[in-house]
DNA sequence: TATTCGTGGGA
DNA sequence: TTCCCAAGAAT
């Protein structure tokens, strides 16, 4: 792979409005754009950079998609199981992917079945399908490399507007505001002085990130990765550990107090007897079982029918179980 | 915009 | 034990 080069996307810049905010000719000076966006008084980009960056440098996890050797291959792996899944359960499942699938073409080789097998209990197995999916696109359009540019990055399956982020970003050195959930916890906090992030994100949440963004490429990269670790380390989102925090006294919320939450609570997934657990239930007899399974055994992983067929038919329509003609079920392809 | 989609570990 | 919630994407 060759080192970075110039960044193919479109700088992130100049989709600020024109200043023009009514009624703040009173206040005091700020940069343009930023009405709205940033309280008064919340730090400056140049008061986060530095601290969070060394920080960063001084307890960066060694993570083995960090290793140069991984590649954008490792790095595209590990993100996407790293959605909604934590670090200490992704480590041996992504070992032993990329000791099996090297590279994308690789697995695209593979049924998609047994990459729904590999992906054991991570969770989310439609994810594992996606990845498949994306490196048969990857073999097939785009020369078995997997592409640099956002745009088509964007395209591939399971790729969203985080993932594509990430990527170039980590994988290439690319200029982007990479926004998950932990760097919105993060600016919450530090900038807009909230406990919690909104729970969607919001335009004002990306036009903050772009504003944050070091104008070198490099920097933002390390920028980028630095402030996903500060909320995956220290500001967490139960229990931060504001006593450690490199920005602790820059914080905003911090300084106003560190007030709890306002608002309604924030909607909890229920999953116990959810169709999600029945799928789970069914999903795990196919993966455990190297033959087809016939449908008395499936039967037995939930006693509800209705529920139980309902389940087989979503797994079905997900592409993530097989029905053979002699009536058994199997992994797709498997 | 709101829902759906797994799983397991820590507090 | 129960309750959160963990590097989101697709619809």
């Amino acid at each position: 792979m060759t080192a970075t080069s110039a960044p193919t996307s479109a700088p992130e810049r100049g989709a600020e409005p024109a200043p023009a905010a009514p009624g703040d000719s009173a206040g005091p000076a700020r940069p343009a754009g930023t009405t709205e966006t940033v309280p008064a008084g919340a730090p400056s980009p140049e008061e986060l950079h530095g601290p969070v960056v060394e920080w960063f440098d001084a307890n960066a996890r060694d993570l083995p998609w960090r290793r140069p050797e991984a590649g954008a291959w490792g790095v595209m792996v590990s993100e996407f199981m790293l959605q909604q899944t934590p670090v200490s359960r992704v480590l041996p499942v992504y070992e032993e992917w990329l000791r099996r699938w090297p590279r994308p073409a690789d697995l695209a080789a593979e049924s998609p079945g047994e990459a729904v097998r590999a992906w054991g209990r991570l969770g989310y197995p439609r994810r594992a399908l996606r990845l498949h999916g994306a490196a048969a696109a990857i073999a097939e359009r785009h020369g078995g490399d997997v592409p640099k540019d956002h745009h088509h990055l964007l395209a591939l399956p399971g790729v969203g507007e985080y993932t594509a982020a990430a990527v170039a970003s980590f994988a290439y050195g690319q200029r982007h505001a990479v926004l998950d959930t932990n760097v919105r916890r993060v600016f919450a906090r530090a900038v807009t002085g909230s406990q919690y992030p909104p729970n969607a994100t919001t335009a004002a949440e990306r036009k903050l990130a772009r504003m944050l963004l070091p104008e070198d490429p490099g920097t933002a990269a390390r920028w980028a990765a630095a402030t996903m670790e500060l909320g995956a380390l220290v500001c967490t989102a139960r229990t931060p550990r504001c006593g450690t925090c490199p920005i602790a006294r820059q914080c905003a919320w911090q300084r106003a107090g560190a007030p709890e939450h306002e608002g309604p609570p924030r909607r909890v997934q229920t999953y116990a007897g959810t169709d999600r657990q029945v799928r789970g239930k069914l999903l795990a007899v196919l993966r455990e079982s190297l033959a087809p399974v016939p449908p008395a055994v499936l039967d037995q992983a939930w006693r509800d029918p209705v529920q139980r067929l309902r389940a087989l038919n979503g797994l079905l329509a997900d592409g993530l179980v097989e029905r053979l003609p002699d009536g058994r079920f199997r992994l797709p392809g498997a």
